[in-house]
DNA sequence: AATGAATGAGTCTTCATTCAT
DNA sequence: GATGAATGAAGACTCATTCAT
């Protein structure tokens, strides 16, 4: 076997990402649990087991541990769905790809979606404008589309906005009301205005 | 002494009402401008010129407070936008007037609008769900509009929840970043999915 | 009987300040115990028989209580002093009085003689720069003596300052160490670089 | 390995008190920087350049560090003062130079006299008691200076306390103050009670 | 009916000290 | 022997709510 040397690449570094990533695990279910606001450093503390001073040693405060989480599945959510987009199709697939992914996040993960869809509207300032950074980046992404619209010139210039937000609103309620959702209904609000309505209710029903 | 005949007809209750529409008028302000939970029961007391016990002989608590809060606001709106949309026109003009008186409503009264919009995001669950209710009534009325449509069977069923969603992100967008909404970028992402680009365009321009 | 016009002449302000006088007065006996830094407030609140809530209404913060438990008792010493004072006596004389009155004070109230006199040196910086002023101030006054001196213009420029200095040491050193201070010890050591050794010997006696 | 004959010969010991030396050097900057209550043992542990868990095998706690710092500086100043000293000359020349030396020291080392001096009053009943050990030594040195009065059974018994800590409280003054003192003016207030005005003047000046 | 003084539970945060590596 | 990550006790302070006047 090699040599030990240029061994312990990771302790100590290591060790306390590690730590940092199991309380900001931890911490995604206890503020989809309780809310923002109702979640307390002493829950966050329980429940990520470890003391209050190394709460402190890795978050400033509650406000910077949220902020964290969220980016967090955020981050871990962007990488889910870029690997779901397949390289070499058309728009359309691609973004039915898109949406399908994050349709399954949300589904495989609830406290996440809760998390980064629900409670950062209450988590402050920062949260929000952070929220509102990504719902812009998806904007611009599907601003991509309007190549594909029959007469593109006359699509409004606040589509985009109103489409993400539209969404965004969408799971939102079916996050709370603790509902699933399908991909055609979501497809066709996103879709439609770039494809129409028949050719979304095409991607829809057969992918 | 003798009472004279026709005195004052309801002292106490309006009294008491009035007091409790004072404090309401000031809370809007406070929690427009401290967000809701900067907003203390003390600012609200200071605001309203009362007392505390004033305060929890009208509401339970800071959450009663702003849900009143939001109802004036929501209630007073219905209504200024109900006497705004002409009678005897079309859904698409009707649409057009109700919009329209929106926005001045929001510009009229900015700190209604952004406990209306903004704060209502951040005030617990009861005031979500109150949102989600205002919500899904215009929901309701959007979707009359569907007759209008070429062809509505097309439009997807989750069409106006999605709309309303884009519709209140949007202004919530504005709102915060303190900037104004014209009528035309609003009704083109409204109206566009029942009545076609074309016809929303010359709807925004003709008025 | 008179009537009630003009009653009621200290119902809401006198109650507050009689409660403040209230938890000055337990605050001394607490921080003369405890020790500056020792004392929380809770200690205070608990001394005083109040809520947390109410101290907070009074004091700013623990620093802001000692502050003014240090001016209380400073100020009601000064008064003591200035009251013992003969007003046509020789300044001999008035000294005498004024550290008589000094020396029974600290006897008959311990813990405010301790907490002016030796806590203050622990209570932060504007403790301790409170605690200057009022030295100075002696110093002053002590200056005054200097015309009582067979050769004024040989006297220090500094004599006073350390005067004033070796006075404090000296009682903080019997206050620690809890034993009585005699007049004329005390006498000796302030009026002798005045007065000569021997005039003041004989004013120690006689007094 | 076969060792070398006279090879270091105290490694352990020594380097253990090399490295209290060290961190005793490094708090003595940080609690003069800082303040007693307001340096932490992670500053100490910081400045020092060690681990907390050796801070710990070196001093019980922060108190027991502080006063190992006080004595260091103490000791210190007393054998620099010790060795300033003339042997061979009268008593006034040899508290001239002591006062000299001392004035020297503070010049020179300002944390150090601020640790000594100011500090020293709020590290707590131990700091205290020891600085009045020191103090009282002080005093024991200057009583061997009646001998110079013309009237030494005049002098009062208390006379020593009060000087020496008149002259504390002069220099804890001009420390706080941030301003040099001179020897002059020391010397004064020191000597005079026993050369009188007149030969204190002339020491002075002379020297 | 109105007031606001009083309360104290609940939170955040710091920091001395321990102990596994 | 040295390190510093981890702990949690302890303290400051806020603010919703009650209640005597």
């Amino acid at each position: 076997m090699p040599t030990a040397v240029g061994r312990e690449p990771l302790p100590r570094e290591v060790l306390a990402e590690h730590q940092r990533e199991r309380i900001l695990e931890a911490a995604v279910e206890v503020f989809a649990a309780r809310g923002y606001q109702g979640t307390t450093v002493d829950h966050l503390v329980a429940a990520g087991h470890i003391g209050v001073g190394s709460f402190y040693d890795q978050f400033a405060n509650k406000e910077e541990c949220f902020l964290a989480a969220y980016e967090r599945v955020e981050s871990s959510w962007r990488g889910r769905i870029a690997s779901a987009i397949p390289a070499d199709e058309t728009w359309p697939r691609r973004l039915a790809a898109a949406l399908a992914a994050l349709l399954e996040a949300i589904e495989e993960e609830p406290p996440a979606a809760r998390l980064a869809l629900v409670e950062v509207q209450a988590a402050g300032a920062r949260a929000l404008a952070e929220h509102d950074r990504t719902l812009d980046e998806v904007a611009e992404l599907l601003r991509q589309g309007r190549e594909h619209s029959a007469v593109p010139e006359q699509l409004p210039a606040t589509l985009e906005v109103a489409t993400v937000g539209g969404l965004a609103w969408f799971l939102q309620q079916r996050i709370v009301g603790d509902e699933a959702t399908e991909l055609p209904e979501v497809l066709e609000v996103v879709a439609a205005p770039y494809l129409g309505e028949k050719a979304t209710a095409e991607l829809a029903t057969r992918g």
